[in-house]
DNA sequence: ATTATTTTTTGATTTAAGTCAAGGAAGGTT
DNA sequence: AACCTTCCTTGACTTAAATCAAAAAATAAT
């Protein structure tokens, strides 16, 4: 990758937004790539988090794993998006597990050019207290859908939230498999085709692949509220 | 509360620790106190944060309410403990409940004075960040305990910690009842007793009120990391 | 102390969702 | 095309934990 290529890509990081070119251009010449495949480890939960890391291409998940080896993925990381920084700020270990579920590409950011860049200037810590507290937002939603609804429920409401960040679109495609959807949701695939099937026979959605139409968004709207839903 | 011992108060607040006097002065003159009974509510999901919260006696829980107002408990807070800075923070409104379980007192803290410090000490955005990413850290494992374990494991996991925080301590006391464990570890009353009832028959632990004494540590650890144990 | 209120325990029952098992569908590879 | 994974679906069964109901215990109030 080129550096202008990098200088571009972390110019769109949220971290990053409004950084002089100098500083874009000094960052760029730090960074490390690397090329990941399909199914390959980035970290584990417990390394020492040295720096910190932007995807540029593929797409990373971020999960935990209980003793028996059953895993609740806590995000997915696409292009453009960041992970790692929160135990690379406070210098701690990683708390979870990073592989790439494709073909994908990473930049390396060391913690000693985070930690030169906040002495240059330090409202660029403001950015960065901005992003945690999105962070934080993020994960009093994943409490709340974890356990103050039942399965049905915490899948309506992703569905919405997909509709939702484009705009209420009918039609939203999922970027990740059905299995995938079952962990990030803290539940087994078994019950999230079951959901899905039994949603599709009463017209409230229409399932094609990855495809998932809206059909009734009323419906939907009442069980991601209530929770309620029989199966 | 007089000027003198509001100063010694936030003076203690992670987030103020290390400001110079005149400064703790000058906040001191600003905040404003609240006396609260039990049951007293703070404030509500969806309020205006234009400001946040410092406990100086008493409890108080934070909680989201589900549709039929079954409430998952997020965290306590107790004295010399805050809340409500993150959406405070970032302008937005607060995503939870906040209310006194006891008769409390709280000191509430106005956004636009904290808009200024940052203004006057730039490294006072450190601290913020250090603050946010160990509530993060917490979240995590909050997550962590919610969805990977069963309740036997989180609650013994929350008896581990309690007694972790009291360095290995083999008695404990709950500051809270039992119901509001319960709500905290995501489950109800009832299972909580079973629960405890079961772990008592099997000289695991010895409860007597809000007094629990570990007196199986090894079989706690194996039920807190297995997940595993038959009612 | 006696009443009232809140908290905790116990038992019977229901239910949502997990486990186990096995067949299909889809996608990629040679 | 035929092959091989990986992913998805369906069915029968099991189980952890919620619900419902009611009594006992502990706290607080008068």
């Amino acid at each position: 990758m080129k550096v202008i290529e990098v200088i571009e890509v972390i110019a769109k990081i949220p971290l990053f937004i409004g950084l002089p070119k100098e500083q874009l251009a000094k960052i760029a010449g730090i960074v490390t790539e690397q090329a990941l495949d399909k199914g390959e480890a980035i970290f584990s939960q417990g390394d020492e988090a040295s720096g910190f890391y932007v995807v540029t291409s593929g797409m990373v998940k971020i999960f935990k794993l209980s003793s028996e080896g059953k895993e609740q993925i806590l995000h997915f990381v696409g292009p453009g998006q960041t992970f790692g920084e929160v135990p690379m700020f406070s210098g701690e270990r990683f708390p979870a597990n990073a592989e790439a579920i494709e073909k994908s590409r990473v930049l390396f950011i060391p913690r000693t050019l985070f930690l030169e860049l906040i002495k240059q200037d330090p409202f660029f810590a403001m950015r960065m207290l901005s992003e945690l507290s999105k962070r934080l937002r993020h994960f009093n939603r994943l409490v709340e859908e974890l356990s103050l609804k039942e399965v049905p429920g915490r899948l309506a409401a992703y569905i919405l939230y997909l509709s939702g960040s484009k705009g209420g679109a009918e039609e939203i495609t999922l970027s990740i498999t059905k299995g995938h959807l079952a962990s990030l949701l803290g539940t087994i695939p078994e019950t999230i085709s079951r959901i899905l099937g039994k949603m599709s026979s009463q017209d409230i959605i229409r399932v094609q692949g990855r495809k998932i139409r809206i059909l009734n968004r009323r419906t939907l709207e009442e069980i991601s509220e209530s929770g309620k839903y029989f199966l």
